[in-house]
DNA sequence: TCACAAAGGTGAGATTTCTCATAGTATTTT
DNA sequence: AAAATACTATGAGAAATCTCACCTTTGTGA
């Protein structure tokens, strides 16, 4: 379910007007997306640009095989789909808000043109894309190197709400390249070291701490 | 040893001509750094934009803690540093030729503004951009998911030379995230199975086909 | 030329991670 | 409601990978 509410606030806080060297009120409208949902669909044509305001959500791709496979995480503030307005050979990968998603989506169909060659926006898109290549290329070559308690410390950090983690396994085992087997081996140990505690339906973090320590120890 | 030869051709086979709206030949000149020569130095001011139009080098990153690691490679044509032409802030990194490298350099001192406002620049840098956090964000997502074997087939194919892998070990299990020990086993596996040959100083490839099917498993 | 750092190399045993087999419990489809 | 499809779970043994100890060779600067 999707609501219209108004940009108003949401535009300056984010950050989002400061990308354009024009206002783009009259073309941008916000939407939220409850967790869960898809924001952008794979395959589906790119009309329109999204911003990430508040929220987080999950990247997937489908792969040859059908298969498909979290193969990222998005924080706000953060565009979306800002590949396949650029390059429409992209080929598109799904969006699903992970916590509740507040979007400011600007109307391409009625200033795509404005904004493609808007110096200012080109700029700021440059300096965006670059920096995520860059943090992308660290996180990943720093990730491979480190064990896997250290990466699935952080893995929770990263997805728990209020204290509780309750992602599915199968996707946490994809994400972090082990298998499922091995995933609620290190779940166990978790909880056997008093650092989660079984819920009926996830677990509870018992010893931030720790988890903190632990991933703290991949950005040494 | 830098060598200077003339532009004329050069622009023009690699693309890179193709990025501005202005002809850049008066701001750019031609460098030719040899295998194994600094093209960036980490830590150094960049004022020249770099762009790889022959041969492949690699990136390196020094940890906090002074290890320096082999991060990724560059395989012509692409941008080098463009990162830090973009944004001050960025940390530079390191850049060594891995084979013979021709580059083109354009002189930002001379053109510098005329090129962060040249639309069609920034569209086209975009667009790489772009493009690399998107193939980074897959390669890294499939890389992590296969065994040992077919990155480490991939990475002798990437980095052989006529037939001959000699890349050093310490640099290799970095890269691969994995001791030096343990890529040491599958090397002599390699060898046990008539895929690799040792020599004096390196591994022949005796059975490149076996390599390849190794390497393609990881993209299906 | 000596000394020291860095890279190459090997063995043995511990730990991590995978494979496979086997089932129970949702969730969705028919 | 039955069937199909995911997700959850656990055990046992095999394979991959790491740790550590120890040694040799090579390159490099004093």
């Amino acid at each position: 379910m999707k609501r219209q509410i108004s940009p108003g606030e949401l535009m300056k806080e984010s950050g989002f007007a400061d990308y354009f060297s024009f206002d783009v009120t009259p073309y941008t409208s916000v939407t939220v997306f409850e967790e869960g949902e898809d924001i952008l669909r794979e395959g589906q044509k790119v009309t329109r640009l999204y911003y990430l305001a508040k929220g987080s959500a999950k990247l997937f791709m489908t792969h040859k095989n059908g298969r498909v496979t979290l193969i990222n995480f998005y924080e706000a503030p953060c565009f979306l789909g800002e590949m396949e307005l650029l390059d429409p050979e992209t080929p598109s990968r799904g969006v699903r808000a992970h916590t509740r998603c507040e979007c400011l989506v600007l109307d391409l169909a009625r200033c795509g043109e404005r904004v493609r060659s808007d110096g200012l926006f080109l700029r700021a898109l440059c300096l965006y894309l670059g920096r995520k290549a860059f943090v992308g290329t660290r996180t990943y070559a720093q990730r491979q190197a480190y064990p896997l308690e250290n990466r699935l410390a952080a893995y929770i950090l990263m997805t728990a709400r209020d204290g509780v983690y309750a992602e599915k396994h199968t996707e946490a085992s994809e994400y972090l390249g082990i298998t499922y087997r091995h995933l609620l081996y290190v779940m166990a140990k978790f909880c056997k070291q008093g650092i989660l505690r079984r819920l009926p339906r996830g677990y509870a973090i018992e010893n931030e701490e720790q988890l903190i320590a632990l991933q703290d120890e991949m950005q040494a």
